[in-house]
DNA sequence: AGCTCATGGCGAG
DNA sequence: TCGCCCTGAGCTG
């Protein structure tokens, strides 16, 4: 139940965890032994995260690719492997640490001549120090499709997800249905840096927190988390509840088979 | 036990 | 635009 920031924290995790180390690969569940085999007992040479799909590279020159979903999850730890429980997809383990991979939507093996044109065909990612914000800003210029929907799309905003998407929108004023061209370079700018900064702080905490220091609400810090994905946000996931700044009913509506959650008031254009 | 929902994305029509 | 894939949690009975 991942965006970007997460799948970077996990990339960092594994990294830290397995690089330089042989591992014994598995699959507790069976589908996927065959890619297990594959890499089974060779070393791990770096473990790289690009918007929200993860790859982990071996020292046989494999890549094993994941892509979590919406409901793959991680569970990385110190330790002795435990037994596994319910659907297992992948285990990586060593003496020392174990991964668990569960509900994926992908999880394969690529060679390197296949793995660079799977990276190609990911969008600019605003953790990455490498991403190119331009080639976002030349798709939603001269897009007609709704800023809500092309921050989405992870061909122009790689790692971003229905909760960065209701929350920078939000931090910015900015109405969803806004054409892309009608999005002024200054507004790009700004929320792409918004972007790097929410989405970096993201991936140090392994969670989502968009709410500026001045609009906290006095209770909030003690008071138990809203919602399961764990963080304190503007918009997402809060309608029919008022807007922290104008009181407002947050609002909530269907784009593209997603949640939209929105001020009506503070994002009126 | 069965239903609904979730931070995602694909392919068919 | 819809249906489908992946899994588990939190309800309702």
């Amino acid at each position: 139940m991942p965006e970007g920031n997460v799948i970077h924290h996990h990339a960092r995790r594994l990294g830290r965890a397995f690089t330089r180390h042989p591992v014994r690969v598995d699959s507790p569940q069976g589908r996927f032994s065959d890619g297990a085999g594959q890499v089974d007992g060779h070393v791990v040479r770096k473990v790289e995260a690009h918007g929200k799909h993860l790859f982990i590279g071996f020292d046989n020159r494999l890549w094993v690719h994941v892509h979590l979903g919406l409901f793959g999850k991680w569970r990385i730890g110190r330790g002795d492997l435990p037994d596994p429980v319910g659907q297992v997809r992948m285990r990586i383990h060593t003496e020392g640490a174990f991964a668990e991979l569960r509900g994926p939507t992908v999880c394969e093996v690529l060679t390197e001549d296949e793995k660079r044109p799977a990276v190609r065909r990911i969008g600019p990612d605003p953790i990455r120090k490498d991403a190119d914000p331009q080639s976002a800003w030349d798709r939603v210029q001269r897009s007609s499709a709704p800023i809500g929907g092309l921050l989405m799309d992870q061909r122009v905003f790689a790692g971003v997800g229905n909760i960065y998407r209701a929350e920078v929108l939000f931090r910015h004023g900015m109405s969803p249905y806004r054409p892309g061209r009608e999005v002024s370079a200054t507004e790009f700018d700004a929320m792409w840096r918004d972007l790097v900064l929410l989405m970096t702080a993201g991936t140090r905490r392994g969670r989502i927190d968009t709410v500026r220091d001045e609009h906290l609400p006095e209770a909030m810090g003690r008071a138990p988390r809203e919602d399961r994905h764990g963080g304190e946000v503007y918009v997402y996931r809060r309608d029919g509840r008022p807007c922290y700044l104008c009181g407002t009913e947050v609002r909530v509506a269907d784009l593209q088979g997603r949640k939209l959650y929105w001020c009506p008031a503070c994002q009126a254009t």
